[in-house]
DNA sequence: TAGATACAGCCTATC
DNA sequence: GCTGTATCTA
């Protein structure tokens, strides 16, 4: 008999890919370096286990982090298939998880309506819990003690596993009192966050009274994650309970790439893989298809400063290329100008700008390239920033269909009680919170007993059972109303888009517009349920990449991506690496920092740029930084230094971070020429004007509201101290005094 | 109840 | 330097 040729889609892939492709047993690890052809393998290996070995796609879990990163896997795949795979059960982990859970919620005590809450939600939950408590929530900010909640669920620890050590004096020692209190109040409300989708599946799997488990274990024959170092402990725990099955699963990631530790990724999942998964194969792909020599030399170089590394050594036959330019600048706009001509030079070389992009440490940095963009008229795009479900109105509406879909939502119905304004105050929700906690019933139920019993005041009353009146008719109407008409209906009946149409403030007619894009993307489900569980877990910003324009982005947001060129500014000790991180994390936020530099370089393909400035302009004061300790771990044969005299001279580092510059006080500083360019920037991203307040010195003439007109004698920041005419010597807050033109 | 003033805190960001 | 929120006052 003779061998078949072998499939032709195994054709364009390098010997390791092939392996990883080819290696459908038992638990595999992929060692994918940046820009080794990673998303080919995954696609390939799915077709290849539908084609060759004959899998049916509802047999195969894919499991990724993000939508964007599911939507490119199914697309891949369907185009090397010529067509659709129907039935793969591929998604986020919180959206398999969340369609399991659908099934099986009732053995967690919740029903199949549950409400999935954002993170808004859980805050206002705790803090509600917290009031309640008696704990002070400005020592303990409910930001804060959430995400030690969200913590525990990153490692799977529900309150009883949470040990005593682990809670401190936190909340007077009342942190995972807090825990318990608020998985009770989820429950009661039919409700659970993210970390429980994963967190309740975990519980059902592990409990051998079901048949839960094995029922997947028949299902799935094989496992595919991408990713794998950004997983945390109970997204590692549900695959692994779901790989005990066949024992196929097959996980690409790199460790390089690990930047999420700070919420919750545990690279720990990834460096003990081998452990973990007895017999596991480790391929590496270490081929880069991506970068020219200096700037994977560059990567490299970097990257060995970090220690525990699984160690890959990255390769490529591709041309040296330019060297990794490096440069100095005297502040942040000196630093945005600069970019901005070497955009400009590569725009008149024809290179596209879609191809260059400026990745940043933290989006306070965007602004800056922004004004220049604007200004030098290049087209960019910013990506990152509110995203379309976050947004306040979209938020309110949604409120508004949580709760005709589950009235026991008390988080929604306090979110709409009072928007539109309706004169119920906070003294009204609370007398009803109080009500609905002594009787233990929902807050909606709350309202019909309390006016049942004559408890509430006429006004009050008569406005009350009217939205409950509407809530019940809209509740009527679900079945059988199309759920987007009824979304109309909802939003028209009661107020809350006449409520945006009658605003005066600029950025009202978006508002209109966005909730008209809500309704439009209803259409395309069948049920209200589903509509709310996709906008809670699927909903992307569909970002219009086809046109030619700069990528302003984070690095965070860049992972995964590629350009022609890339631009890295903000190379400042205490910027990059962050301060905070260093603070909090010690020599791991380093390293993770380190990764961050590292995934940064790697996303370019011909040209690399690092910058830096001596001086920053940050939450309004202004500060002097030395270079990133980064730029002193480049490796010197692949860089150009490009730098100002006497900004940076690597043996005369002077540490100088922190102290306060004293600004000059010219144009380039003062906010008054900006005042155009904000309203620009306004514009485009469809927010409201901003005003920049004026800077003022000693002997300024100004007028307060309330106290009338003065003469500044002391600047302190943004405090002023003012001798008023009418006598008194006040301190009073610049943002309160206009400028006074005599 | 609602508008005005005071003031803290701010990175990264998926679902 | 902006924004969200806590607190005060009409």
């Amino acid at each position: 008999m003779q061998q078949p040729p072998p499939p032709s889609y195994l054709d364009d892939l390098n010997p390791s890919q092939r392996e990883a492709v080819e290696a459908v047993e038992g638990a595999v690890l992929v060692l994918a370096g940046a820009g080794t052809g990673k998303t080919r393998v995954l696609t390939t290996r799915l077709v290849h286990l539908i084609q060759t070995h004959q899998v049916f796609p509802s047999q195969i879990l894919s499991v990724t982090f993000t939508n964007k990163a599911a939507l490119e896997m199914k697309e891949r795949v369907a185009e090397t298939l010529g067509q659709p795979v129907e039935g793969w059960w591929l998604g986020t982990f919180h959206a398999l998880a969340a369609r399991m859970l659908r099934y099986h919620c009732p053995l967690v005590g919740l029903e199949s309506n549950y409400t999935i809450l954002d993170p808004d939600d859980q805050i206002r939950l705790l803090k509600q819990i917290m009031e309640a408590e008696n704990i002070d929530t400005k020592k303990w900010a409910p930001k804060m003690l959430i995400s030690i909640i969200n913590r525990w669920k990153d490692r799977a620890l529900v309150p009883d596993d949470v040990s005593l050590d682990d809670v401190g004096d936190v909340a007077n020692g009342k942190m995972l009192h807090l825990y318990r209190l608020y998985q009770n109040r989820l429950k009661a409300l039919n409700a659970c966050d993210f970390g429980d989708l994963l967190l309740h599946m975990i519980t059902i799997f592990k409990d051998m009274d079901n048949q839960v488990l094995a029922d997947y274990h028949r299902r799935f024959r094989y496992i595919m994650v991408d990713e794998y170092q950004d997983t945390n402990v109970a997204q590692y725990l549900w695959l692994r309970l779901l790989a005990q099955g066949t024992g196929n699963i097959c996980c690409v990631g790199d460790d390089d790439q690990s930047i999420y530790g700070w919420r919750g990724a545990e690279v720990g999942n990834i460096l003990k893989f081998e452990q973990d998964f007895v017999g596991a194969k480790v391929i590496r792909l270490e081929q880069n298809y991506r970068s020219t020599g200096h700037i994977l030399a560059t990567a490299s170089g970097i990257i060995s400063y970090n220690q525990g590394r699984l160690g890959k050594t990255l390769w490529s036959e591709q041309e040296q290329g330019e060297k990794v330019k490096l440069r100095g600048l005297w502040d942040g706009q000196a630093e945005a100008r600069w970019i901005t001509e070497e955009i400009e030079q590569l725009q008149r070389q024809q290179w596209p700008l879609s191809q260059i992009a400026i990745l940043v440490r933290a989006s306070f940095l965007m602004r800056e390239f922004e004004e220049q963009f604007i200004k030098q008229n290049i087209p960019y795009r910013v990506i990152g920033g509110a995203r379309f479900y976050e947004r306040l109105e979209i938020r309110d509406a949604l409120a508004y269909l949580r709760l005709v879909a589950q009235p026991s939502d008390d988080l929604a119905l306090e979110r709409i009680i009072n928007t539109p304004k309706r004169g119920i105050g906070s003294t009204t929700v609370q007398n009803l919170q109080t009500h609905a906690r002594t009787y233990s019933m929902s807050l909606y139920v709350a309202i019909q007993d309390m006016a049942q019993r004559g408890e509430l005041r006429a006004k009050v009353n008569a406005t009350l059972m009217a939205l409950v009146d509407s809530f019940e008719r809209w509740k009527s109407l679900v079945e059988t109303l199309p759920h987007a008409e009824l979304a109309t209906q909802i939003l028209e009946e009661s107020g809350y888009i006449q409520m945006w149409k009658d605003d005066k403030s600029p950025d009202s007619a978006g508002r209109v517009e966005n909730l008209k894009e809500l309704i439009n993307a209803m259409q395309d489900f069948d049920s209200l349920p589903e509509f709310l569980e996709h906008i809670a877990l699927v909903m992307d910003n569909q970002d219009n990449k086809s046109r030619d324009q700069v990528t302003i982005m984070t690095l965070h947001g860049a992972k995964g991506l590629e350009f022609d060129a890339v631009f890295l500014p903000g190379w400042e000790d205490g910027l990059f690496p962050s301060q905070r991180s260093l603070d909090e994390l010690g020599n791991k936020g380093l390293e993770e920092e380190r990764r961050l530099a590292y995934v940064g370089i790697t996303r370019a393909r011909k040209r690399s740029t690092i910058t830096y400035a001596a001086n920053r302009r940050m939450y309004g004061s202004w500060i002097s930084s030395i270079p990133s300790r980064f730029v002193d771990e480049l490796p010197a044969p692949s860089i150009e230094v490009e730098t100002e005299t006497g900004l940076y001279k690597p043996q005369d580092k002077t540490p100088s971070y922190g102290q306060t510059y004293t600004p000059r006080t010219g144009d380039n500083f003062s906010g008054k020429n900006n005042d155009l360019i904000n309203k620009l920037i306004q514009e485009r991203r469809g927010g409201k004007t901003q005003t920049t307040s004026p800077s003022f010195q000693k002997d300024n003439r100004i007028t307060h509201p309330k106290f009338g007109e003065g003469t500044v004698v002391h600047v302190e920041g943004n405090k002023l101290d003012i001798q008023f005419d009418a006598g008194e010597m006040k301190r009073v807050l610049g943002s309160f005094v206009e400028k006074f033109e005599e």
